[in-house]
DNA sequence: AAAATTAATAAGCATGCACATAATATCTGT
DNA sequence: ACAGATATTATGTGCATGCTTATTAATTTT
């Protein structure tokens, strides 16, 4: 099978991945071995299976070699825009209000999401980004300061949390949860809405 | 500045990048005369620019050179779970229920998000998932069905749109919308919820 | 004999080179 | 002055080779 293309190669492992050809968590051959079947060198399968890799489909480990991903998940990518900018793009005016910036010891599940075994504490930073006077985005964030002790001098009062990480620690890990819940008395009243209103938490 | 590490490279440029060393729509040096600077070969360049192309960070056009993007956007990846899977993987009964399945001409929103500019004839789904008998996600989900027909012979109301097409049509497109809404009469009649009860779309 | 160290090996990972491809720029003939 | 041909240039792809790392096997030590 002559191919000598990366993305074939690539296209043609997913088939089989998902025509149950290759189980999940079965070991998918070695790039060499797929190399020689596909009349190619090792680095054009190394494209591949990397891109498969980045994309969820298969799991690489050095020595302990390539498995088929256990779920098939599908992955997107996720643009996270600098709000202001956003509200800007679409022609409206932007505003921003800090609600609370507290030090906390971080609840169980935040202290999990970060992977840390016990709780520590955190910066936890709540603000409130406004599209032409009406509420657009509450932003509910956790940051370790221990990765990143130079946000406890930010003023967030004047710059979102958000736009500060993206502009100074692109590299930093983060994570994002989205749910909708009713406003509370405290928050329809923060964010000029009735109370009971669905609001899209970020 | 003998670095020759493709990642050391990335992240040289990216941080020329945010200390706007290089300016949102500056031309970066070509990938020959980078690799001179570097003192490196050219596809360690090439390598550490196809990733900070794939993050976002810059656009590559071949000829036309290497430019900074416009706005710094921060890009992650995103898994869309295959929902029954996430339901069962939390050790919760599984329950899917169709809630209506009509071919329905695109309003202009969903007409503009695929790229079109005229309204056709789409596939409109949208279904129940439920968590141990509760409501766990409402899906609403608009399909060109002229490029994936099979998906009108499936039969939706015992497997969920999302599903059939992760695992049948892997490479298709989609767009996902998150927002949260209150519950119509309607839909807290079909979720068992109270009205105005707040909902997070998907 | 069990534990600990060291060596061998098998995989993926990284780098450098040569060539392919696409998009722009330049030239040339009418 | 313009259309088409040609050259240029920057990125994309494939191949060969050596490096790194995690596991397994072998060896030594206690």
């Amino acid at each position: 099978m002559k191919s000598s293309n990366w993305i074939e190669i690539r296209d043609e492992i997913k088939r089989r991945v998902l025509e149950r050809e290759l189980l999940p968590g079965a070991k998918i051959p070695s790039d060499h071995d797929l190399a020689a079947e596909f009349g190619c060198a090792r680095t054009t399968v190394q494209r591949a299976m990397q891109d498969l890799a980045t994309s969820g489909t298969v799991n690489r480990r050095r020595k302990g070699g390539t498995t088929v991903n256990l779920h098939p998940i599908t992955r997107t990518t996720f643009d996270i825009p600098i709000t202001r900018l956003e509200i800007e793009g679409i022609g409206q005016e932007y505003g921003y209000f800090l609600v609370s910036r507290e030090l906390e010891i971080s609840p169980p599940k935040v202290t999990t999401s970060f992977g840390l075994t016990r709780s520590v504490e955190m910066l936890h930073v709540t603000a409130l980004h406004m599209a032409d006077k009406k509420p657009y985005i509450y932003e509910d964030r956790w940051i370790d300061h221990s990765t990143t002790p130079e946000i406890l001098n930010v003023d967030l009062s004047q710059e979102s949390a958000n736009e500060w990480l993206i502009r100074n620690r692109p590299y930093s890990a983060c994570e994002v949860r989205f749910l909708a819940k009713k406003a509370t008395k405290e928050e329809a009243k923060i964010l000029g809405t009735d109370i009971d209103e669905a609001l899209f938490v970020m």
